[in-house]
DNA sequence: GAAACCTCTGCAATCGATTGCATTAGTTTC
DNA sequence: GAAACTAATGCAATCGATTGCAGAGGTTTC
């Protein structure tokens, strides 16, 4: 009743064996050098002890954690969520615990950084947000570099880190083309956060589609924004004052994609009757809104897995590539109902029967 | 250029101070027990070497893993995700890190749920998922309970564990009740998935609203549907072709309420003008679709920050308590746009001139 | 049939911190 | 001024696994 258990150690499998722990040892981490008989009689004592490894003694004896650990700017966004979903798996199916840091820029206060490396509970990083200090970072990837690290969806400019990302100047190019091909003219768009690298590229994807297009950008169409819902809907009121206001609109993500919708609402526009809308992301939520969200499809789950299967690469591997690798996925084009040819430019609706109908 | 730092230790911090690794030890643990100049000389050390203890060794002295495992249904979900935050935060500021242990009553390849406390990774358990196999959860804490464990938002019925949740009954209850004043009658519910404690606290607390106003309950106004959005879409496919359906809805969560007002919307319904619709949790999204969903909101960070708490109190208290403790967050009534006065019941709308004037 | 070579196993050091016990020096008590 | 404390520190064992080295026994090679 009271007798407390203590957790088996290889201690105590060596002794039911009759073995010493030496070889109990390699039986579980290099079984082809243990004799058959011997491996045999060593599971047998695992199983009936139930004992397994403790982590904390072998991380001492091997100064390696099996832990990689995720720094995201925010878990709440659904877009960091489902990346550290696909993260999590693929490191549990390699035997390896996922620690997550929030809030990576500002996080000063508790454990910090370093010491997570410093104190060996970590063996490498996987950040999922460029907007880092590169002088902090460097001074955790030092020469020789001694972490591995990984950088995730963002780009640190300059820096010499591997990288997983999509091509997001491309796929902003696309959705732009999309509104060009439904025949819009006047395209505007909704930037992402000021200094971030994300915001530029899809702001040059979406030029350079206007461009190749021979479409004049006005600057106004261009409207300030964020990731966020909240900026979408800010925008939104920005964009019903706009003299000669475009009948399109390509927004940095989702996000505030829906947002900007919502606004639009509020302010008596429909979408897409009167302004089309295309996101980027493809969150799933942009199947469910109504009308559903026509976006840019980024392969998260796929970045995350890879981004963590490079992470772990880079772990294990004898040799770190002194030469950063770039690894781009490709987004897909996922037309739904919130883009349409654009309104008839200058007749009144009420030629048109179907706004009496409803 | 070649040369390797190796991380400093505590021999280094030892040597450096002129003083034993235990009294480096005390120092940095119980700084009382050391003497002042000695503590001075050892701090000066600590900062010149940059040592960090290694916590593998730590761990493996104390058997302690400074280390909480966070086990959830879907991380892709934001409202679990907004709970790790708060947790991940709570933590970090006692010094403690965050494994995440995602799909939880799935997770049997890779490392398993026990391993994790066998070997010594983790000190506690934070389950954010009451569907999971009781049998499997007791071996873990046997008796005396060897493995700290608390269970948020949901329960586990007449199991013995600590728990963090919301009044979900008695909010259930007040959100019905929000229908009723507005003078809906015919009232319907899309339930959560079958099986889960979630779906028949709220389940009930509605059939409650609903017999203290003296309204009856058509068992078909009450739809089958689940947590994701797709439910509450499915549900809408339902709902249209009910006979003399009704004027309002109480969704399971906010998830369902928006996948159900797409569907409506689908079907040429409109959400407040034809059926009210209140949801349940108030994630981000819902203060951002058009119209804004009325909804009920679960204080998320707060369960997620006192959940954090109360496991570290209990793997740091001395004693555990045998009772299990019971704390029942309260939830908030937030109304927004998505409920309205019920439509006039029987003449055609044309009667009403707000619907010319859009 | 000696030398060389495997294969299998055990011994004991090691990883880096913590902590029970012992020791030294200084202080208080009667 | 001896006994009894107290404060500050060091010694060395300990946590549990891994691994370099060496030895025992057997097999192959020439």
């Amino acid at each position: 009743m009271t007798l407390v258990k203590k957790t088996p150690t290889i201690q105590d499998v060596a002794r039911f064996a009759n073995v010493s722990t030496a070889t109990v040892s390699r039986a579980l981490s290099s079984p082809e050098r243990v004799s058959e008989q011997t491996r045999a009689r060593i599971s047998e004592a695992v199983r009936v002890t139930g004992y397994t490894p403790n982590q904390s003694a072998r991380s001492l004896r091997q100064r390696t954690a099996r832990t990689i650990l995720v720094a995201l700017p925010d878990i709440g966004n659904s877009f960091f969520s489902v990346i550290l979903d696909a993260v999590e798996r693929e490191a549990a199916s390699r035997g390896y615990g996922v620690l997550v840091a929030n809030r990576f820029p500002r996080m000063d206060s508790g454990l910090r950084m370093r010491d997570y490396f410093l104190s060996n509970r970590v063996d490498g990083l996987l950040l999922l947000d460029g907007s880092v200090d590169l002088e902090q970072l460097m001074m955790l990837t030092g020469d020789p570099t001694p972490v591995p690290l990984i950088v995730a969806c963002e780009e640190i400019p300059n820096a010499p880190f591997h990288t997983v990302k999509t091509d997001n100047g491309y796929a902003a190019e696309r959705a732009t083309r999309h509104l060009i091909d439904l025949g819009h003219r006047r395209i505007g768009h909704i930037r992402g956060p000021d200094g971030n690298v994300l915001t530029a590229e899809r702001e040059q994807g979406y030029a350079r589609a206007m461009q190749a297009a021979g479409l004049p950008i006005c600057p106004e169409w261009v409207l300030a924004g964020g990731f966020e819902m909240e900026a979408g809907r800010a925008a939104a009121g920005r964009f019903i004052s706009i003299a000669d206001r475009p009948t399109a609109i390509f927004a940095a993500n989702d996000e505030s994609a829906v947002g900007f919708i919502s606004g639009l609402r509020q302010h008596g526009l429909d979408c897409p009757d009167d302004v089309s809308v295309v996101g980027f992301d493809d969150l799933v939520l942009a199947a469910h809104i109504w009308p559903p969200l026509t976006t840019m499809r980024q392969p998260r789950a796929a970045l995350g897995r890879i981004a963590a299967g490079a992470l772990i690469d880079l772990i294990e591997g004898e040799r770190r590539s002194r030469v950063p690798m770039h690894m781009v996925l490709s987004s897909e084009m996922i037309v739904r109902g919130t883009t349409a040819r654009p309104p008839a430019p200058t007749a009144p609706a009420s030629l048109s029967p179907a706004l009496v109908v409803r």
